[in-house]
DNA sequence: AAAAAAC
């Protein structure tokens, strides 16, 4: 098996990679690293959590260990799609650049300008940023493009969601065409490919095709939620998402919970505080210095339930969570993949739970249609149920209890119609056995445990690659 | 329809 001793990175570079742990390259980075170290444009077709980010920071550092910055004008330059994701890379430059000197900068929205032109000015090796406070620094007039020697894009298709190609097009041309340019995307959308057609000389293209699957490891449920009426939907389906977090108990030990919508972001994490449950919100339109507390608490885990907009649902590099809880349906198919492979990482368990109020069971039915089967379905254990006889009327007919059953939300019920749940009173959290059906992981898993721990700083979804992410472009094609 | 990202 291939090292990182014989990758030809420099002595001081392979020195801090040995220090922190690291012996086995991941494919994507034995596959990235020589090409990269010879000058050649790289294009990698990788998810988070494939030790991406080191694919490229490594032989970056390499290279730029030799000669020194100018004033203004960076040598290489990485742009990232958020700013926590930025952040995330300039970790990563500092963990594997401590016995090189390297000077760098993080140029990101939300915080003053007055730091970074400080160090721009000073020269610095290593740009990391974001497409707007870049651009916005240039027309500031600021700083130089053209002397940049390595270009990076990370997460490029995340780049595309965000409407960020028309100023990655406009960066690509203000750094010069000897440059070398280092690519990467989980997919290839046609729009991608041609930007790496324009941009990416005689690219080397690395594909990392994972056998794992998203929905072998990751336990799948998904919650049918009808409110009662149309001005309480909103409360009892955060009574639902309560009852949920309840009856996980104890196996929950950390939980992400994504929302659609940044109010809703807002009000869920408020709900959930109020309750008691230690929940803290995070999304684009909270100030930075929040947004960094807050995730960092995450990550240390004094913070039990991160509430999150899309922004955490790629690329964070947050713990291996316990449990991924979608208030929403996502509406993109694809984000649900991403949002549920938060947990579950590095072979250990995750549970998913969705949400799912009508409006979202077209985006429900999108979701089983990417992932190729159906999700299993669970009673809303937020339901408050009737008598016996509704009982068994809820039983035949399920789905019929609507405007008319005007129920009241403050009452704590016994829960009825509950199979495979232990009836219990609505306080105590008692465990469930996972009752998904879904059969765990194949072999392999503890081999992939293994080397995800080798490499901890960047490996994110670790084993469960969902599948279609996984397959190569042939199959993509043929499917 | 929303989120992210620039002031």
């Amino acid at each position: 098996m291939t090292q990182f001793n014989e990758l030809n990175l420099s002595p001081k570079v392979l020195q801090a990679v040995e220090e922190a742990g690291y012996t086995i390259p991941t494919p994507i980075q034995a596959g990235a690293i020589p090409p990269a170290l010879e000058g050649k444009d790289v294009l990698g077709i990788a998810q988070t959590g494939t030790g991406k980010t080191a694919s490229f920071t490594l032989p970056m550092i390499t290279k730029l260990a030799r000669g020194r910055a100018r004033a203004r004008m960076p040598r290489s330059l990485v742009l990232c799609p958020t700013r926590e994701l930025a952040a995330q890379v300039a970790e990563n430059f500092d963990t594997y650049s401590k016995n090189v000197k390297l000077t760098k900068a993080l140029l990101i929205g939300g915080v003053s300008f007055k730091e970074q032109d400080l160090l721009i000015d000073k020269g610095v090796d290593v740009l990391i940023a974001t497409p707007g406070r870049l651009l916005d620094h240039f027309e500031r007039g600021k700083l130089l493009l053209t002397g940049i020697e390595v270009m990076v894009v990370d997460e490029a298709d995340r780049m595309l969601d965000m409407g960020f190609i028309p100023d990655i097009e406009r960066i690509f041309s203000l750094t010069p065409f000897t440059r070398q340019t280092l690519f990467f995307s989980a997919t290839m959308a046609p729009e991608i490919e041609r930007i790496t057609n324009t941009f990416l000389q005689a690219p080397v293209r690395i594909e990392v095709a994972r056998q794992a699957t998203a929905s072998e490891t990751i336990d799948q449920h998904v919650v049918m939620f009808k409110g009662s009426r149309r001005d309480r939907a909103d409360s009892e389906k955060r009574r639902t998402l309560r009852k949920i977090i309840e009856e996980e108990g104890e196996k929950l030990t950390n939980a992400i919970v994504f929302c659609n919508r940044k109010v809703d972001v807002d009000v869920v994490a408020k709900s959930l505080k109020k309750y008691g449950v230690d929940a803290a919100p995070i999304h684009g339109d909270l100030d930075q210095s929040t947004r960094t507390r807050t995730l960092e608490g995450f990550r240390q885990g004094e913070l039990k339930i991160l509430v999150a907009s899309d922004v955490a649902a790629r690329g964070l590099d947050v713990p291996s969570v316990s449990h991924v809880i979608n208030f929403d349906v996502p509406s993109h198919a694809e984000d649900y993949v991403h949002r549920i492979g938060r947990t579950g990482r590095a072979g250990r368990e995750g549970k998913a739970i969705t949400i799912c109020a009508p409006k979202d069971e077209k985006n429900l039915e999108d979701v089983e249609k990417l992932l190729q089967k159906e999700i299993a379905r669970l009673d809303d254990p937020g339901k408050p149920k009737k008598s016996a006889e509704t009982k068994s009327d809820a039983e035949a007919a399920p789905q019929k209890t609507e405007e008319t059953a005007a129920e009241p939300s403050k009452t704590v019920e016994k829960p009825a119609q509950t199979p495979k749940t232990a009836e219990k009173p609505a306080t105590s959290a008692k465990p469930e056995k996972g009752s998904g059906g879904r059969s765990r992981s194949r072999g392999g898993s503890k081999d992939r445990g293994k080397s995800d721990k080798d490499d901890n700083k960047v490996v994110g979804m670790g084993d469960h690659l969902p599948s279609f992410i996984a397959m190569s472009f042939e199959e993509r094609r043929a499917s």
